[in-house]
Formats: C-alpha cells, sequence, structure tokens
DNA sequence: CTGTTAGCGCTTTCAC
DNA sequence: GTGAAAGCGCTAACAG
C-alpha cells in the first residue's frame, strides 16, 4: 500500500485578513458575512464565499467568542454514563440544542462531589452560557461557584430540594410513595427491599423514604432489606433478590431501587422457577426499555429523562439573564403496571 | 410598560489586570502562577492566591486559549448514546483525559454522515487539540476537512478500513469470522441470522460477511434472515426471533447482529419454552454486562469499548504532530463461550 | 524571579 | 452597505 504524499500539516492558518484580502473587503463585512448578521449586498456575499470556499476558511470560535464574550458552550454534569439514564437525559440535552450553535460540554463526576468541585471550577472557565448539573448534592464552594455565576444553572433529576436557579426533574420521594402506595392496593403485604449504595444516590434513598411513608400509612413496613456495596447493576439485583429469597421472613413482594436491580431479580426467578407475581411481585424504578421487553413487561415507574434533558435546555434558554425567583419544573412520572406485580 | 432603571445584572468579571493590581504584581505573574508553570517565588505566590481567593477569581480559559493558540479541547463524535457501547467509549475517553486539563466537547450524529459532517465542521472551529470520531463512514467533505485539519484524527471502533491518521478499534469482519468458525465447530449447521438496519452500521455488516466466509468455508450458509428495521434493540431481537421460529426451515442457531438483539432472542426462547442451546443456540455480538446476568449467560464475543476509548485518547497525545503514516490499534476481542450456544 | 509589550482572530462600535 | 480601529482577557517573548 503507498502512502499518499500530504503537504506538510500545518493548522489551517487562514483568518479573517486572508478572506477579506482575497474578497477585496473589510474584515467586518467577512465577519457580518459569516454569521448572517446585519446588511450584506447579495453580490458581496457571493464574492466572500467563494474565498472562503477556495481556502476552507473556518472562522475561529475561540476568537469569536473571546470578542462577542459569549461562548456558544453549555456545560453538562452528570455522575456517571454506566447508568443508561444519564446517557438519555444527554440525548435530550443534544436534541433540544440540535439547530442552535451551542455546543454542550460534558463532564463525569463518578459521583464524587470533590472532583465534581473541580469540574464546575474548569467548566466555569470556559465561560459557558449556562450549566446543567445533575442533582443538588455539591459541596459549598461549588454551590458558591455557581450561585455566584451569574449564568442559569439548571439543577436536574430531582426537584425534592430548593434549586439554585432550576429544577428539572420529577419528585423522586412521591415516587416512592405513589409506589408503597400502589402495591398496597394491588394487597401486597410482606414487602423486601433489594437496593443498591444509597451515599451517592440520592434519589434511590428520596424513594425509599417515600415508600416507607406509604407503608406506614397503611401500617405495613419493609420485612427485609438487603443493600449492595457499590452502584447499581443487574447482578447485584439477581444476588440481593437471592439472598432476600434465601432468609427466613416469606416476602410477597420486592421493592428494587431501580430497574437495573429488578431486573436482575427478574431473571433470578425466571432461573430459579418463582412465578412473577404469583409466588413473588417484582417492582423497579425508571422505565428502561429492556424492562418492558422482558418475557413479563416489569411493573415499575416510569421517568422520562429523555423529556428531563430536553426541558433543562429549554428552561435555560428561556431567559438569559437569571430572575430573582427559582423555578422548578416537575417532569412528572407514571405507574407503569406490567406484569411482574 | 414601566421604564426601570436598573443596573445590569454584570457578571463579576475579574481578570488577570485586577488580580494584578491587587497583589502588586505583573499580569505575566499571575497568569504563570494560575499555570503553575515558570519560576516565582513563594512569597508572591501567595501574596497572589490570596487576592484570587478574595475575588473568586476564574481565569478566562477562551482568552488564554487563544493567546497560547491552544485550546485544550478534545472533540468526540459518536452516532449515539442509545446505544450502550458509545457510553462506554466516552467512559474510556474520560478516564483518559481525567487529570490532564483536557476536556471533551461530545456530539451525536444520529448515524447521520451530513449531520457529522455539520458537527465536524463546528467542532474544528474550536481548535481542538485532537477528534476522535466513531468509524470511517464519512462525506468526502468531512473526510477532507479531518485530513486537512492537521490535528491528530482518532477513528474508532473499527480498523476494517485505511484510517485518515489512527484508527482505534477491532476487526469487526474478524470477529464475525471467528463467530462463525466457533459455532461449526459446536456442530451447528442450520444457521438464521437476525440483524437490525445495516445502513446506519456498517460494522454489524462487516461482521455478517465475516459470518458468512467462516460458513462458506465449512460449505454452510445462512438458511433464514430477519432484518429488522431501524436500530438494534432488545424489542427488535425478540421480534425477529419469533419470525424466524415461524418460518419452516428448523433452525439450530441464531446468530444476531449484536447483543441487544440476542438478549431479545433469549427473552423469546425463555417465554416461549425454548431451551437453548439445545433446541436453539443463540449468539450475540458485544458482551456487554446484561448478557452475563441472564438466567443462562450469553454466548457472544467480546469487545472492549472502554479500551477502544481509553486507547485512542493516549494514542491521539502520543505525538502532537501528526506523523507521515498512519497507524492502526487492534484492542481485540474474545469469544465468550457463556451457556446459550 | 518579574514586568513590559505585543499580539492571538474575531466582533463591535462608529464613521463614511 | 461597508471599513478602520479598538479592544475581548490572556500568554509569550524578552528584557531587566
Amino acid at each position: 500500500m503507498q502512502q499518499k504524499q500530504r503537504l506538510p500539516a500545518r493548522k489551517s492558518k487562514v483568518t479573517v485578513k486572508d478572506i477579506a484580502l482575497r474578497a477585496g473587503v473589510g474584515e467586518s463585512t467577512v465577519s457580518r458575512i459569516m454569521r448572517n448578521k446585519g446588511p450584506v449586498a447579495e453580490e458581496t456575499r457571493q464574492r466572500v464565499m467563494e474565498a472562503v470556499r477556495a481556502t476552507g476558511y473556518v472562522p475561529n470560535r475561540i476568537a469569536g467568542s473571546l470578542a462577542s464574550l459569549d461562548s456558544h458552550l453549555v456545560g453538562v454534569v452528570v455522575p456517571s454514563l454506566s447508568n443508561i439514564v444519564f446517557p438519555e437525559v444527554l440525548q435530550g440535552v443534544h436534541a433540544a440544542l440540535h439547530g442552535s450553535d451551542y455546543q454542550p460540554v460534558i463532564s463525569i463526576t463518578g459521583y464524587d462531589i470533590d472532583l465534581e468541585e473541580t469540574i464546575v471550577r474548569g467548566l466555569l472557565s470556559w465561560k459557558p452560557a449556562a450549566i446543567l448539573i445533575a442533582g443538588f448534592d455539591h459541596t459549598p464552594a461549588t454551590h458558591r461557584m455557581l450561585s455566584e455565576s451569574g449564568i442559569r444553572i439548571v439543577e436536574m433529576m430531582d426537584i425534592d430540594s430548593p434549586p439554585i436557579d432550576i429544577a428539572v426533574g420529577m419528585s423522586h420521594r412521591r415516587a416512592g410513595y405513589a409506589t408503597g402506595q400502589y402495591l398496597v392496593e394491588r394487597g401486597y403485604r410482606r414487602f423486601g427491599y433489594a437496593g443498591h449504595d444509597w451515599k451517592a444516590d440520592r434519589r434511590a434513598r428520596l424513594r425509599y423514604d417515600g415508600i416507607c411513608d406509604a407503608l406506614r400509612n397503611a401500617e405495613l413496613g419493609i420485612a427485609a432489606h438487603a443493600i449492595a456495596e457499590g452502584p447499581s447493576s443487574v447482578g447485584a439485583g439477581r444476588e440481593m433478590t437471592a439472598r432476600l429469597c434465601a432468609q427466613p421472613a416469606k416476602l410477597d413482594a420486592i421493592i428494587y431501587s431501580n430497574d437495573d436491580m429488578a431486573v436482575g431479580g427478574v431473571f433470578h426467578c425466571l432461573g430459579a422457577g418463582i412465578r412473577m407475581p404469583d409466588d413473588l411481585a417484582v417492582f423497579g424504578f425508571n422505565g428502561l426499555d429492556i424492562g418492558r421487553e422482558l418475557p413479563q413487561p416489569l411493573s415499575t415507574v416510569r421517568s422520562n429523562r429523555f423529556l428531563i434533558g430536553r426541558t433543562s435546555v429549554e428552561k435555560a434558554f428561556e431567559t438569559p439573564e437569571r430572575p430573582q425567583t427559582r423555578s422548578i419544573v416537575d417532569t412528572g412520572f407514571e405507574i407503569f403496571p406490567g406484569a411482574t406485580a
């Protein structure tokens, strides 16, 4: 295979000046044309665009942002990408930004609020137009930086705490409550809970609290717990289910911290010949696609992650200036009956 | 409307100059200190840092990048976030970038190469240090822009085509071949193929071609196909499996375009009482976590998406200048026997 | 070790 | 409609 000969890899050094010279116009005219802004004679535009094409000119947005003091960047901070819910939020963000000339800059904290602080500081140095961040759990320094940045800040996923500026999400506490209430109504009485580490997942904790409230109102409670170390996963859900099934108290329903865990529970039941929901009811949270495709659709609570991402962008751009009042947008949730509970 | 005179809520714009004045030093000294570069007296540093803290100064990276002609941004282009493999690649990218002061700027093409062209153009205008892009399937204009940008370009996932600069991934064709060979060795003879739309997924096509090669070498072939419209999904896998099971030719193995589809196949079998692998063997591709947690672990080919992301960054930063020769990094794959084939 | 002086490439008045 | 000139905030020489 022959290597094609290439010109020395000089970074394209074409600038407005080159285009201006080549087209015989002023730099500001080139600038106006590149941004479709201000009045320009059609004939001039043609001439300039030709020079642009001929040279392969790509405007330098770094310089543009400096000059206009407007970066057209949107910072997005999520804890992880392993948990499918966050990619889904990002898709919503992308969809909403599509067509605008804003670029999302995405960062992952790994559920570490100290790292989050570093990340937010770094993001802020790009002078983004807005920051969308998952959750309310920040260090005081992060909170202060976001608060004082002056730009629009959206705290996503959750609306159970007062936001810095805007909150977009659902009430996890109420979702938990609804879950408990639903299962009680369906006649279940002996509940188990299979969860994962709460330290990193405040929302799972809120749901748990909601579930307990609902059960308490019915003078019931959770008879057995199995909490996995580390993050939620199908494997952990399987193990915790096995553990709950092995313990003495006989359960008629297991509530899971989320669908990943619940799918693991379904797999355990399928493998062990436990019939759902007659022998054991299984109930998740999130309404992931995978749950709907199981041999029996998973009973769960649907949240709308895509909508959260999209709405966050919409709200952030609704008003460029941060108003005096904070706002909260509830994207809602919905019990999905399924067939496992 | 009332004419209200209100001071515009100006973003507190502390600049190097302010810090320099306040600390009684020159601007460049502040700059050196903020970047931990060059020699600085400890006493001076203290004084400057105090001013920084007092004012809440955050350096403006836009200005910094313009001045140093070095953006510290890495463009990352993936087709989707719905398919879990891409978030996994992004995690690898993040992991590799962590600790450096480079920020990934992520864009999603939705498998649309025209949109990809627009995205790449936009990315290039940020003068990124490198671009990591999934696949080889670009418009001529995209190819040209990437090629002439002069920066390091990594084409990820796939190494079955000559790259612009660097390719990091595995040979999907060889993976397909290995799959076919493996199944033939295990004694299967009557194959079905359940796939999704190839138009958007060149790599699935490559694997298919490899499978056919292997079967042909054993004087075998694929007896029945079921191709879903649209992207791969568990649901589509289920449907295509049902379709293949309903057709007259009796199959002893179904090869799926990937694990999502194969998991759908497993669900169909579980629901229909088809025993795997005795009644029907099921074989996927990717080695997703979910496959390992099924009641029976899914037989599949493991690819390493995290490694692809990480390696891509490492290779891109190995040499800042693009060398004359293209390079290809094979991250490999591995047959995972599982229990469904 | 530290300060001064030019820009980086573009946008933005503000004349013309 | 268009151009000249003045920055945007920072970094990079280069003296001191």
